[in-house]
DNA sequence: GAAGATTGTCAATTTCCTTGACAAACATAT
DNA sequence: ATATGTTTGTCAAGGAAATTGACAATCTTC
């Protein structure tokens, strides 16, 4: 219907059929056997086998040990990634912390560590950080710096990917246009994937967490700050500049109070942790009665008002479903628009569990149309804390994999677009 | 990165290729030789040769007249689409009217005829009517029914494209479910393409109007109501079931007024015309001053106030830019979510102009992260009405000539899933 | 143990693109 | 006017990858 960016010509036909076949393998849980492959990519088992026969032979992909069977029939070998193909470090820079995860190219976790961080600090004083903590995590684990194949990155904020920086970030003072990406490559001297850590939350539970194998999924990461992750048919959507998924900024009350982005009424400025924590502070000045009260009043958290809320405290709870409604607000408002499947709640906040959930699924399905509301499933991450990490764990795999796939022979003298 | 749906194997490459190099010569103003074709395609001057030869001898393209040319060289033979391939129809079913357009497969009109239609009669009533706008066109204009290939239908509301009707559509009352794509190709014996309003603005406006060749695109149709159509990458986006881009019932205000869908704050109860037709009855039951005192109360419609507002008429005035300010705030939400390059606002309320457009770039360029409004052009549909029935036509040839290259030969046996 | 079913592989064939050469048709310089 | 250079489009030969159809391998069931 619509020119496509994708122009197949013979010559690139079995990188394509590739590149499918592998991600097939990656992201098929419980194995595929090679007519599987064929049925799903509408291929002969000729073709897979010439295909799936050069992986293996590329040490990417083995097959598994066999396993039971159902029907009668020469049982399927079933393949899998080969986990010693070599490893990835995937890490997620948050606002007020820093997590890395080590996992071989299989996704199996070997390593995992979170770090406090404050952001603010700027771009040298953090990049360094996390170029210590990669130090000291591969020192701990054991786990060789030459096994590392590649390195995976989230940022809390717009990404513009051709540069691989990111753009007047509402919440990374001094990081506008630092170019994250190629001094990490620099350093590291290995590929370096950048993403938005929302981009990658979607991806992380799309992979391995709540939102497996569904086409249409959107990823909110309600922290500090709170942001989107959009899958639209199958793919991350960026958007034209990158900056697609800035769900925190969009107004649900015009008149309603300002936000730290200057405008009014931003969903932020209603269902965040930073916001959560405010309307218990400011219930607490107007003297009403609660658990909280035993906190000094400028140190209450949104965890300490989330703790109060399951030990029964009224007012938390109150304050914690009002927060969740807003949020409702703005995600029917992505039903609306984006007309998913799933919707996957994660970060900070989403810990809190159906106190905060359950208003959430009430109020979108009060404020999003029918024909959307019917369809769409609202759930916790799976990952919980995990989901962007595991994301940029995914992406640097894609990349290392991807790459050795693409480098086997010359690149194709096919010009694609 | 990602398992992608289309799976290229030798067999469909030169179906590919064909299609793409066909939608190249369909969009691409002012003519394309087989060079550029295959400069564009990636694919060589060779194959394309045999392409666009293919296409010639099956009487869709033609070449253009030479024209004269910059550089020294053996001049380029532009190519285009053949007009006498046939032609096609494309309607556009609005809430209180019914358009059609009659076209040749190159997207000239020749046909053009706008009816008055009330959409809550109901499907069957409402698709004999369009049944007999069909008969009359074509007696009138004196086109044989013959040569009709394709029809393209879009009507204001969420679309199961699977199975060819509308899903609880707020504004089309006992449609629910109605088959009407198979009614129709049923009683015309013709290809059927079946969209939402907004969508087939998108497309009008992608194609032949004010987002030419956008690749990230938002078309608005703000008219009784207010509906979204989204371009995203180069392609329509639909959702998971069809029902993507329902902007009109968005929560601008959580405490907003009722709004006929049952929630409250909606846009559309801001926003849409019934909205500006009201605010006007509202303001004069107060008792303000306006030329509007003249009409009857409960005749006063949103072109009254539009009209009113060009004379000079304050309150008008402000009406509009108060519906248009917020109509801005939902904006800045699809930029803050799709970030797009190009927001075309089309439909009635759209055709007051600037009175109407000013507020929403002010409210756009205040209400979303800098990132995006930095990007995003905002302008008038350069179609104005047409822009939903030119998108009808521009699907209904799509469907004519896409097919026409894929029965060519026996379909593939290729199974693309 | 035989029959049936499913999986994976092989050789021959087909399809379509690429390669490299060449003719056609123009502009410009001499 | 002629020669040179440039761009466009076509042709035949060659190559890459998928398909086809047959067949061996390996299981369940009768």
């Amino acid at each position: 219907m619509f020119p496509s960016l994708d122009f197949p010509s013979t010559a690139i036909v079995k990188s394509v059929n590739k590149h499918a076949v592998l991600d097939l393998i990656r992201f098929h849980g419980g194995g595929v056997s090679r007519v599987d492959a064929a049925q799903q990519l509408g291929i002969t088992r000729a073709a897979i086998s010439a295909i799936v026969n050069d992986l293996i032979a590329l040490g990417i992909v083995r097959e598994a040990p066999p396993r039971p069977l159902r029907n009668g029939g020469r049982p399927a070998r079933l393949l899998e990634i080969e986990p010693r193909y070599g490893n990835v470090i995937g890490i997620d820079l948050g606002a007020s912390h820093m997590s890395l995860l080590i996992a071989n190219v299989a996704a199996e976790v070997l390593y995992e560590r979170e770090i406090p961080s404050d952001i603010t600090a700027g771009p040298q004083p953090i990049l360094d950080q996390m170029h210590h903590l990669v130090q000291e995590s591969l020192a701990q684990s054991g786990i060789s710096w030459e096994s590392i194949l590649a390195i995976g990155v989230g940022v809390p904020g717009p990404i513009d990917t051709a540069s691989g920086a990111v753009i007047s970030p509402p919440i990374m003072p001094g990081w506008d246009r630092y170019p994250i990406r190629e001094t990490l490559k620099t350093r590291w001297g290995r590929p370096v994937s950048l993403n938005n850590d929302a981009e990658l939350g979607a991806i992380g539970e799309w992979a391995f967490g709540a939102g497996r194998g569904e086409r249409f999924l959107a990823y909110i990461k309600a922290g500090t700050g709170i942001g989107a992750g959009l899958l639209l048919d199958g793919k991350i959507y960026r958007g034209a500049t990158g900056s697609a998924g800035e769900i925190g900024h969009i107004t649900i009350d015009e008149n309603g109070p300002q936000c730290s982005c200057g405008n009014y009424g931003c969903v932020e400025a209603y269902a965040g942790g930073k916001a959560i924590a405010r309307a218990a502070r400011e219930a607490i000045r107007k003297g009403i009665r609660t658990q909280l009260s035993s906190i000094p009043l400028e140190k209450i958290t949104a965890q300490d008002v989330a703790e109060a809320a399951r030990r029964g405290d009224l007012l938390a709870q109150q304050i914690i479903a009002q927060a969740g409604e807003h949020l409702g607000i703005a995600i029917a408002g992505i039903v609306n628009l984006f007309n998913p499947t799933t919707i996957v709640i994660g970060g900070g906040v989403a810990q809190i569990g159906d106190l905060y959930l359950e208003p959430v699924r009430r109020t979108v399905q009060k404020r999003s149309l029918p024909a959307s509301a019917r369809m769409v499933r609202i759930t916790t991450a799976l990952l919980g804390r995990r989901s962007s990490a595991m994301g940029a764990v995914v992406q640097a795999i894609s990349l290392a994999l991807h790459q050795a796939i693409e480098h086997e022979r010359p690149a194709s003298h096919v010009q694609i677009v």
